[in-house]
DNA sequence: GACCGTTGTATCACCTAACTATATTTCGGC
DNA sequence: GCCGAAATATAGTTAGGTGATACAACGGTC
């Protein structure tokens, strides 16, 4: 086996069409992808500055501000001082918006495993032994968290 | 195995989480996910009504209508008249459109088969054994194709 | 201990991309 | 030939992103 490319390219490939696929075909309006991600990173991680989760979210720290604006509106997290640092905001997450992203996953899950049906015994077997693998790749990020 | 739900449950949460990390973390600034559906519906299935590309695309005709503008103005895509019906527009991708797809497709794989190097020989090997039932998957949704 | 560059956040002007509601043109049945 | 229905376009709103810039607070240097 030394023509991995080919191999290696073409699973990319599948995975990437399945994501794309995965992300539209249980699109959820209530909470775009980077909200999802940055209140599940508020909710693994705890509160934290704004300019740092806008570094983790891979967005500008404008972007940042404005996200978190919004979310301070619909009440799903708040703005608080740091004790150490005048300038700072720190961000947290409210129980209102931990309710927000539980209901959003597990009805994300629901969706998802809705069309996990249509596959055939075998596939779905080799579905959900790949799925430990996919999961572990997730967390390898360095920067980056789930939804 | 009367008790699938959790196991289900499970994958399909790990699946999401995945598609969530791999579109976010593979981000394409050039094509956003609509647009680059709607550019590869084009080349699988050809010239369509304006119309119809919304319903596949699940989004509404107003959208579609601002997107095959922009489509067309980039010069990826053209409006034609149906013959049969005067009110209808009939979209087509342009040969700069197709050229844009494969790109997209070949950046995209590249980036992801990158990411892939990050797992384990076993679990590398799991995620390629599922591929090809993520991509069956992919295809038998009756609404939607893949990016 | 006042100065000054750096850092953290907010604001501004701008863009893309989605939505709903509505207007406009054409089709097709009666 | 009329009139409702269908196909597209337009207008107005919102979310979400950008870079540039303003401003306050921090922290090191002399």
């Amino acid at each position: 086996m030394t023509a991995p490319t080919d191999a290696r390219l073409a699973t990319a490939a599948a995975l990437d069409a399945f994501a794309a696929w995965a992300i539209r075909s249980t699109a959820d309006r209530e909470l775009s992808l980077t909200t999802a991600s940055t209140i599940a990173t508020l909710d693994r991680d705890g509160p934290q500055r704004l300019s740092d989760l806008a570094v983790r979210e891979g967005v500008t720290q404008p972007s940042m501000t404005a996200l978190v604006t919004r979310l301070e509106r619909d009440g799903l997290a708040a703005r608080g001082d740091d004790p150490t640092d005048r300038r700072a905001v720190i961000v947290t997450l409210t129980e209102a918006g931990r309710d927000v992203l539980r209901a959003r996953r597990t009805r994300r899950a629901t969706r998802l495993a809705g069309l996990l049906d249509r596959l055939t015994p075998e596939d779905r077997a080799a579905v959900e032994a790949a799925s430990g693998a996919l999961s572990r790749l997730t967390h390898t990020d360095p920067s980056r968290g789930e939804s």
